[in-house]
DNA sequence: CTGAACAGCTCCTCGGGATC
DNA sequence: GATCCCGAGGAGCTGTTCAG
């Protein structure tokens, strides 16, 4: 099952044994009652098996808070390599804390308290990676590099937009050809930085606002539907409606109405 | 370090058809 | 009718090289 997030990363409690893989690589075992932290962004991940409630997604906004937190000097820390596996896997003891995360970090609240409560639990789950020596370089990698956030920031700031390559450029006072070289020093592309922003707002539509799939796509930037359901299959591993249907079943809400 | 040029490749659109 | 899949062709992007 893949695993579908719109967040920097996510931790996930296992109840039982569970196949990993990252980006169709070869499988890890991840033992039972576990957590394991994954950098989500540009990661195709599947699991054998996945309880979507014993999953806590967490955004940027609160990995730069946690690293604010725990006031480490972060700048003689090494860069996580590029062959690195993203994610860390501990074993867990205090899953009820858990899944008061992961059940709070799905939670949509403008309450000021409930917010704090959410970021204090996620805390608690980041913290039990702390003694790992790739805990830190794991939270860095999920803060963007300056090129390819500015990127997404030009593109997110009217998604709706038919942007190219030049345009962009143009925004951020450079050529084309050096945007290209500065995202590749970054280890990514405009196509690969559009194509997430447009999957990432798609979600959102199919599950906020219940639109059907031609207006989405052509919200997203697409004027085929088909070919927007080719590339949201291929970055979700599941087709929009699949994808809006998963959702619905599995948030706190529908499990409250159907218990 | 930056920009320009170019070949090869990927992505997107379009059209058609199958399935629910 | 809406959704999904597939193939062909063209537009645009990537990676690389070279020059200033």
């Amino acid at each position: 099952m893949r695993l579908c997030s719109s967040k920097a990363c996510v931790v996930v409690l296992t109840e039982s044994k569970t196949k990993l893989t990252i980006n169709n690589n070869e499988a890890i075992i991840i033992p039972e009652k576990s957590i394991i932290l994954l950098a989500i962004e540009g990661q195709q991940i599947d699991f054998s098996q996945l309880n979507t409630r014993f999953v806590a997604h967490i955004d940027r906004e609160t990995v730069k808070a946690y690293l604010r937190f725990i006031d480490k000097k972060l700048t003689g820390i090494a860069p996580l390599c590029r062959h690195d596996t993203p994610f860390i896997c501990r074993p867990y003891r205090t899953p009820e804390v858990f899944k008061q995360a992961a059940l709070h970090s799905v939670m949509q609240t403008t309450d000021i308290c409930e917010i704090k409560r959410t970021r204090s639990l996620l805390f608690t789950v980041l913290s039990n990676f702390l003694d790992d020596v790739k805990f830190l370089p794991l939270l860095l990698k999920m803060l963007p590099p300056a090129t390819s956030a500015r990127v997404r920031s030009i593109i997110n700031s009217d998604i709706q937009k038919e942007w190219c390559l030049d345009a962009v450029a143009s925004n951020l006072f450079m050529s084309s050809s050096l945007l290209k070289k500065k995202l590749k020093n970054e280890d990514t592309s405009y196509s690969q930085i559009i194509t997430e922003c447009r999957m990432r707002y798609a979600a959102e539509q199919l599950v906020a606002h219940n639109k059907n799939i031609n207006s989405i796509a052509l919200c997203c930037g697409y004027h085929s539907p088909s070919h927007f359901i080719s590339v949201f299959k291929s970055f979700y591993g599941i087709t929009p409606l699949h994808y809006a249907h998963q959702f619905r079943t599995n948030t706190p809400e529908h499990l409250a109405a159907t218990s």
